[in-house]
DNA sequence: GCGAGTTTCTATACATGTAAGAAAACTAGC
DNA sequence: GCTAGTTTTCTTACATGTATAGAAACTCGC
């Protein structure tokens, strides 16, 4: 009858908290106050641990970030319906992860990993790689195919977050506008001929014109 | 005779420090010791001051890194012999940028900005623009076509660089390398026949052809 | 029940960027 | 020379990530 009540099987100290529990905590608090309220002293108290207690449990925030991006893109990255062309399913398999990144900005710390290489969204990368190959490239290229286009996405991602919370925080006058001030007409026509609409010009999302260019250029380099 | 050496014509204390001093000094250390050893503290006692003092110089950090960019572009952007064709001036100016870059890869955290808008840079920007328009791209296209190739030009430097950065200062099984034990081969099965070839094609540098790609992409659509 | 081993948690400490304010070193007007 | 104003520098302090060392809480073999 009194069986040793789920005889425990872990060795040393039980835990009091879980990674699970963490980063449910830190996506809480990131959702509630952005992640630069995000510390790791205050993940703790809000766990009601210390601040290294959390070490056990993730390497290190920056870890602690990628599990975030990781939880996030498991709950976002819905897969949609996939056009029939490869040329079609390629391009929106990229879109889709381009949406779902640009949804959230805080990740552009964590974004700089070397690929998305998140579980959920790998069938995103076996689309683009399928859809590659199924254009005519070998499965290396499409490899290579594929790492073009996260260049790609992650660069637009990270330059315009970056860009817009430069903006943000921060009323001087933008580094941008100080060296377009300083464009010499005759030197640097075209430059000058772009200043007055530069602004207004990256400010547009491009990014759907650029991913098609560049997939049209990798299919028809063969 | 004894006119006073000079009027100083500032008012206040004069400055002991200049801007130039701490981003020469910063520059020595970079050098020597590479970005991690930069810390503010460091370079104030190298300079013979304060940290605090800095800040007069340099509104924070992230500007003093900015700074050592500009510098570092002012003096290892050598103006190549740019091709007579505009496809090839655009293709040789930004791989002129990219390598320039790749060159030294402390800058990722900077090279997260706007735009590569460092004064030296300008030229190169300006070849890319007054190439794209040769090829027949409208000016504001063209600009469009510049941010896309910054786009991958930046996002392959960061990831690259990040990427090769993590793997030194880490042994561990990478991320990536638990991910791709886990691949199902039935469910994802262009990912598990690249599994094995993953590190090295990723390895390869294929920044130009890429570019190549996005640029005759870019082209194409008229 | 007890010691050994193992895991998790806690306390303390340090390096770092930088905010806030006082102090210093000058010029200009009197 | 003295005061006021201005600019630069210095002092102190704080928040943050995290290293290190050891304490705490468990299982297991005896």
């Amino acid at each position: 009858m009194s069986q040793s009540p789920a005889p425990r099987r872990t060795l040393g100290r039980p835990a009091r908290i879980s990674r699970e529990q963490v980063i449910a905590t830190a996506r809480r608090i990131v959702d509630a106050d952005g992640v630069d309220r995000l510390t790791m002293r205050r993940l703790a108290t809000e766990i009601g641990t210390t601040p290294m207690a959390l070490y056990h449990h993730v390497r290190n925030k920056d870890e602690l970030l990628v599990a975030l991006l990781d939880d996030y893109a498991e709950r976002a990255l819905r897969r949609p319906e996939l056009p029939g062309d490869p040329r079609g399913r390629v391009l929106a398999a990229a879109a889709a992860i381009h949406e779902a990144l640009a949804a959230c900005p805080w990740i552009t710390e964590v974004l700089t990993a070397d690929d998305l290489m998140s579980t959920s969204a790998l069938w995103f990368v076996e689309q683009i790689l399928d859809g590659l190959i199924a254009c005519g490239l070998t499965p290396d290229r499409a490899v290579h195919g594929y790492r073009a286009i996260w260049y790609f996405t992650a660069g637009e991602i990270i330059v315009r977050t970056t860009a817009t919370r430069r903006r943000t925080d921060d009323d001087r006058p933008t580094y941008r506008e100080r060296v377009f001030a300083d464009v010499d007409p005759d030197e640097l026509p075209r430059l000058a001929q772009a200043a007055g609409r530069w602004a207004a010009l990256t400010a547009e999302d491009t990014y759907l014109d650029g991913l098609q260019a560049l997939l049209d250029g990798l299919l028809a380099a063969h």
